[in-house]
RNA sequence: GCGGGUGUAGCUCAAUGGUAGAGCGGUAGCCUUCCAAGCUACUUACGAGGGUUCGAUUCCCUUCACCCGCUCCA
C-alpha cells in the first residue's frame, strides 16, 4: 500500500471520474459526506450497464433464476432471524483517553482506589469542569493517576493542566474503567452498524426499523411466495438487485467501502446432500479446479458452489475483466461464518491492494460465493413460526425404494446437520432432539429446507474494478505525426457507456451535419450514441477515448457521394486500435450490434 | 476512533498579511477534408465556521472532506 506509484494511479483514477463523470463525491457543494459517493452522466450508464449483464446474465438467460425486487426498509424482526441485530448491536465503551474501544461485556473487572477529580486548570487560565476518574490497582502511586488525568484533560484543550479536586475511594470488581491504563471508559452505548429509522411519526423503540444492510435477506423472506408463484422446483435461484447500507467504521478506498451500496446477489437454493444422495444414489464431488460443466442431478452442495464461482468468474471475464486480474481466494476455516460450509471470495487486483511478501497484488473482494447451509431458511422458519420447507416428489418417490440400511445412514446425516444447527442456535438439548427427529421424518417423506448457494456481488466495486481495469494511458500521434500520450478508457464495449459517437467531419457544412443526425437517428433505437459536431475531428476522438465509446462513426464527403463509388459509406473508427475502416450505412446497425452485445 | 498528510477554477499547479495567476479543459464564433491544429471572446476557485488584525487565501483555533498507516469490517 505504500507504493507511490499505486497511490498516484488512483489519484489520476479520481480526477478523471471527476473530469469526464464518472463519480463525483456526494453532496460536494456542501463538503462532501463520507463514505458517500454519486454517479455522473457517464458512471450513471456504466452502473446500469454492468447490472444489465448482470441481471440478463443470472435470469433470463436461465431457466432455473427469477427475480425479486424487494423494498429496503422491512420487518426488524428479519435483521434479528438473520443475526444482523445480535452482532450490530454490541454494547460498546470506549476508554476516554486511548480511545480503544471494547465490547462492554468483555471488560475485566478490576479492583482498586480510584481517584476522582472536578476538572482541571492550566498556567494560561484555562479550565475543565469535566469530572473524570482513574482507577489504580491497590498500592500503587498516586502519580500514575495525576498523569492519567492530565492526559484526559489535555486532550480537552487544556495545556499542561492541574486536575482539581482529588479525592480516593476503594472499589471491587468494577468494570467501568480500561484495564490497561487505568482511565475511565464511557458509558456503554450500541454500537451499531445499521443504519437506524423509524417507520411512522412516532420515534418509539416499537417504531424502529433498519435500512436493509444487504438484499439477501428479503430473498429468504420471500422464500415461499417465489416458490409457489414461479413454478421453479429445487434446484433454483432468485436474485435481486438493489442499494444496502452500512454505517462503515471507516470508509476508504474512494467508492470501494461505501455506507451506501449497491449489491447484486442471488440466492440459490439446493436439496440437502442427503436427499440427492437418496435419488441420484451417490453424491457427486469436484474432479478438481475449474468449470464443472452443466449442473447435473447427482451434485451436492460442492459441486453447485463450484459451478457458481466459475460461472461468476466467466461473468467478469465476460465484461472485460481478464482473468489475470482476478483472485479466487478459498476462505480459511477459521475466517468461515459458523454456518458457512465453504467461502470463495473473488478478488480483482486494485491499485489500492496490498501486496504480498512476492509483491504482488492480493486483490480486494468483488463478490463472495458462499455456501450456506439451510442457515438461513431455518432461522426465518424458526423467527416466523413459518414452514420454510420444499416438498420434493423426486425424493419422496426415491425414498421407499432405498434399502434400509441406506435410509437409516441418510436419515442419521440429516438428523445430525439438524439438532447441530439448533443446538447451536441455543435451543435447549431435548427440544433440540425432538425437533431434528421430526426434519429427518419428515425428509423420509420428501420434505426438506433447501440449502443455499450465494454468489454475492458489490455493483460499486466492479464499476472501480472496471473503471481501474480500462484506464490506460498510451501513445498517439497528432496531426503532425508527433507522438503525444493518449488516455483511454477500454471498456469492453458491452459495458462501456457510450457504444458510438457519431461525428460530421465538418460542423459548418450542412449537408454533412444533417446526413450525420440521419445516422445518429438511424443507431438511437439500438444503442446508447453520442453526437458531437464541436471542434477537430481529433479533439472529438481523444474526448470520446477518455469517456471510453469504443467507436466513432465519421461522415465525410465521400458519404454524400463525391465518390460516387463511396455513396452512403461512414468511417468507422476503433477506440482501442485507432483504425479506420470504411463501412456502409446500411451495414451499421447489425455491425455495431454484434461488437456491442 | 487514533496518528500523519492534503485542501486555491472542471483538471494540474502558481503566487501573496493589501484587488488571486497560468496551462489544460469547457462554451460560443471564425477557420478547418480524419486523431487534443490556429485565432477571438467568454466561463469558473482560496472546503466551511470562528478568532487575531485597519485588512486573512496567507497566522491561530474548530470543523468538514480526501489520501496514507493503525483499528474495524456480520
Amino acid at each position: 500500500m505504500a507504493d507511490p506509484k499505486a497511490n498516484d494511479l488512483m489519484e489520476r483514477l479520481v480526477s478523471l471520474c471527476k473530469r469526464r463523470g464518472f463519480i463525483f463525491q456526494s453532496s460536494e457543494i456542501y463538503g462532501g459526506i463520507n463514505g458517500f459517493w454519486d454517479y455522473g452522466p457517464l458512471g450513471a450508464e456504466l452502473k446500469r450497464n454492468i447490472k444489465d449483464a448482470w441481471w440478463r446474465t443470472m435470469t433470463h438467460f436461465r431457466d432455473d433464476v427469477v427475480g425479486l425486487e424487494a423494498t429496503i426498509i422491512m420487518h426488524p424482526q428479519i435483521w434479528r432471524a438473520s443475526g444482523h441485530v445480535d452482532t450490530f448491536c454490541d454494547l460498546m465503551v470506549e476508554c476516554l483517553v486511548s480511545k480503544k474501544r471494547f465490547r462492554a461485556d468483555q471488560v475485566d473487572a478490576q479492583s482498586g482506589v480510584i481517584y476522582f477529580y472536578t476538572g482541571a486548570k492550566d498556567a494560561a487560565g484555562k479550565q475543565s469542569n469535566d469530572a473524570y476518574s482513574v482507577l489504580l490497582a491497590p498500592g500503587k502511586n498516586p502519580e500514575s493517576a495525576r498523569k492519567v488525568a492530565k492526559q484526559f484533560y489535555q486532550q480537552r484543550g487544556l495545556t499542561e493542566p492541574t486536575p482539581e479536586g482529588e479525592r480516593t475511594e476503594k472499589v471491587e470488581n468494577s468494570i467501568r474503567y480500561n484495564p490497561e491504563n487505568g482511565s475511565l471508559l464511557t458509558d456503554p452505548r450500541p454500537f451499531n452498524l445499521m443504519f437506524k429509522t423509524y417507520v411512522g411519526p412516532v420515534e418509539s423503540e416499537d417504531n424502529v426499523a433498519y435500512l436493509r444492510p444487504e438484499t439477501a435477506q428479503a430473498i429468504f423472506a420471500q422464500f415461499k411466495n417465489v416458490l409457489e408463484t414461479s413454478r421453479q422446483k429445487v434446484p433454483f435461484g432468485i436474485a435481486q438487485m438493489g442499494k444496502a447500507f452500512r454505517n462503515e467504521v471507516t470508509p476508504r478506498n474512494f467508492t470501494f467501502r461505501s455506507r451506501e451500496f449497491e449489491q447484486m446477489e442471488l440466492e440459490f437454493f439446493i436439496k440437502p446432500d442427503e436427499a440427492v444422495e437418496a435419488i441420484s444414489g451417490t453424491v457427486a464431488k469436484p474432479a478438481g479446479p475449474g468449470h464443472p460443466g452443466e449442473p447435473q442431478p447427482n451434485w451436492g452442495w460442492q459441486m453447485w458452489h463450484q459451478y457458481w464461482v466459475e460461472e461468476r468468474i466467466r461473468f467478469y471475464e465476460n465484461i472485460g475483466l481478464p482473468r489475470t486480474s482476478l483472485v479466487e481466494y478459498w476462505q480459511k476455516p477459521e475466517e468461515l461464518a459458523h454456518y458457512a460450509r465453504a467461502t470463495v471470495d473473488i478478488l480483482y487486483k486494485f491499485p489500492f491492494s496490498k501486496r504480498d511478501e512476492k509483491g504482488e497484488l492480493m486483490g480486494e473482494e468483488l463478490e463472495g460465493v458462499a455456501a450456506r447451509s439451510d442457515f438461513d431458511l431455518s432461522q426465518h422458519q424458526r423467527f416466523s413460526g413459518k414452514p420454510m420447507i420444499f416438498f420434493d416428489e423426486e425424493l419422496k418417490a426415491a425414498w421407499p425404494k432405498l434399502d434400509p440400511a441406506k435410509q437409516a445412514e441418510l436419515s442419521k446425516r440429516y438428523f445430525d446437520a439438524r439438532s447441530k444447527y439448533l443446538i447451536k442456535t441455543g435451543e435447549a438439548p431435548e427440544k433440540a432432539e425432538k425437533q431434528a427427529r421430526e426434519d429427518a421424518e419428515a425428509l423420509a417423506k420428501g420434505y426438506y429446507v433447501p440449502h443455499v448457494i450465494e454468489p454475492s456481488a458489490g455493483v460499486d466495486r466492479l464499476a472501480l474494478a472496471l473503471i481501474a481495469n480500462a484506464y490506460c494511458e498510451d501513445q498517439a500521434p497528432d496531426e503532425k505525426g508527433k507522438m503525444e500520450s493518449r488516455i483511454v478508457m477500454r471498456f469492453h464495449p458491452r459495458i462501456a457507456p457510450v457504444k458510438v459517437a457519431i461525428f460530421p467531419l465538418l460542423k459548418n457544412k450542412p449537408e454533412l451535419v444533417k446526413k450525420a443526425i440521419e445516422v445518429r437517428d438511424l443507431l438511437r433505437p439500438h444503442m446508447n450514441v453520442f453526437y458531437d459536431e464541436a471542434g477537430a475531428i481529433g479533439r472529438r476522438y481523444r474526448r470520446q477515448d477518455e469517456a471510453g465509446t469504443p467507436f466513432g462513426v465519421t461522415i465525410d464527403f465521400d458519404t454524400l457521394g463525391e465518390k460516387p463509388e463511396m455513396l452512403n459509406t461512414v468511417t468507422l473508427r476503433e477506440r482501442d486500435s485507432m483504425q479506420q475502416t470504411r463501412v456502409k450505412i446500411d451495414e451499421l446497425v447489425s455491425l455495431l450490434l454484434q461488437k456491442t452485445r
